[in-house]
DNA sequence: CAATTCACCGATAGTACTATCGGTGAACTC
DNA sequence: GAGTTCACCGATAGTACTATCGGTGAATTG
């Protein structure tokens, strides 16, 4: 039984998690306002001076923090709006699409509000990695738009999709915050709206497809 | 003349306006780090404690701002709104009730991200203010949709109006980000998708009220 | 088992900011 | 025009946080 005491590195890297999880308590208690490195080594259980043996500074954990977050989160819902873009006409796989994601946000509140919080505050300790990942996320959205049969023929229409694709996540988020906030207690209602502004933008750019046919926006 | 001088009244009241306005540049430049009641005052021009002659702490300022920028852009924004559900089959007003906003939004990037920031920090010095506007415009916006026609005829349609006015929100305040971030240079081809999610959406909610059509979301 | 490594600790220098206090002179009051 | 008010000022006590340093003991090495 090699186990009873903890080898150095596996000392270490528990201290390493526990610190990563006390600015994760931090963050989704106290908000982004009582995150120092004090703070956050009393909620581990060490000395303030430890933050230092782990991080090089505060910006060093969050951004660590960060690529925990997405790497957590990432992969699964990418998977459930693949799944939606092959089969663009089952309802049931769009409602997955959205409601994975949304449980994903409302299941970690604490994951979900530091990466919106990043992604509104360029100039946060974040501010690189947030912003890499979040365009990495439009990126795959817009593959997935792509495949799903919208247009991407001209460099407008192509601009456009990146638009459409940061909307829907936008909205989704939007739809996160309200039921995290208590106001909309029925996730399957916010699929609901999210469903249909997504059915709706579809309609109005496929309808933008075929011009021909006179002005669609009315 | 009796202008020469100025009356004390006037005096303090210049130099809290003075106070506000450098709080506005220091956040458009320097962004919310380079917030201190030092740096404002050096900014207006006065000293440092003079601060405490016009605000409790930074968060009343603060609060301040935000009121001063709400009144300032509300009703305008509200307007432009408003005369768009006036004639919800007027694509130009559609346009410029997405348009006002925008513009509003772009012409204080800072304190523009500090705002959507604020909601989602529990412990920003604007938060509470910042959610309570927030609440204003929802409903605000919920009424215009109501008077756009919309259907808001049982608990769960106006929980959906609800849902919708904050993806609105959403929408604009992303299409203002990407604006900024210089994804999107041109403001028009944002508000065409803007009006594209909402003339979209509006089919979807219209759609649902004719239900014997059968399902209109594929 | 002797030597070495290193994760953690307590102490502390340094920095930045908040908020208060008594003093001052110009505006105001009567 | 004598007394009062008060917006502003400089000084400063107090607070909070960052980052570094040398010491310590347990794990590791050979």
């Amino acid at each position: 039984m090699p186990d009873v005491t903890l080898s150095r590195r596996e000392a270490k890297d528990l201290t390493r998690r526990r610190l990563l999880a006390s600015a994760l308590r931090i963050l989704d208690t106290e908000g982004e306002a009582g995150l120092s490195t004090g703070n956050v080594c009393r909620n581990a259980g060490v000395a303030q001076s430890t933050f230092y043996v782990h991080f090089r500074n505060m910006q060093d954990l969050l951004r660590a923090l960060g690529e925990e977050a997405s790497r957590k989160t990432g992969p699964v819902v990418r998977d459930a709006r693949r799944r939606s873009s092959e089969a663009p006409h089952d309802p049931e796989r769009l409602r997955a699409a959205f409601r994975v994601p949304l449980e994903k946000m409302c299941g970690h509140p604490e994951f979900f509000r530091l990466s919106v919080r990043a992604r509104h505050d360029p100039a946060s300790p974040l501010g690189e990695s947030a912003r890499r990942r979040s365009a990495e996320i439009r990126a795959q959205m817009v593959e997935d738009l792509v495949a799903a049969g919208l247009p991407a023929d001209t460099p407008q229409q192509e601009r456009r999709l990146e638009m459409v694709a940061d909307g829907i996540n936008a909205l989704t988020e939007t739809m996160a915050m309200g039921h995290l906030e208590g106001r909309y207690p029925d996730l399957e209602e916010a699929i609901d709206v999210l469903a249909s502004f997504l059915s709706g933008i579809r309609g109005q750019l496929l309808a933008d497809r075929r011009p021909e046919k006179g002005r669609p926006d009315t």
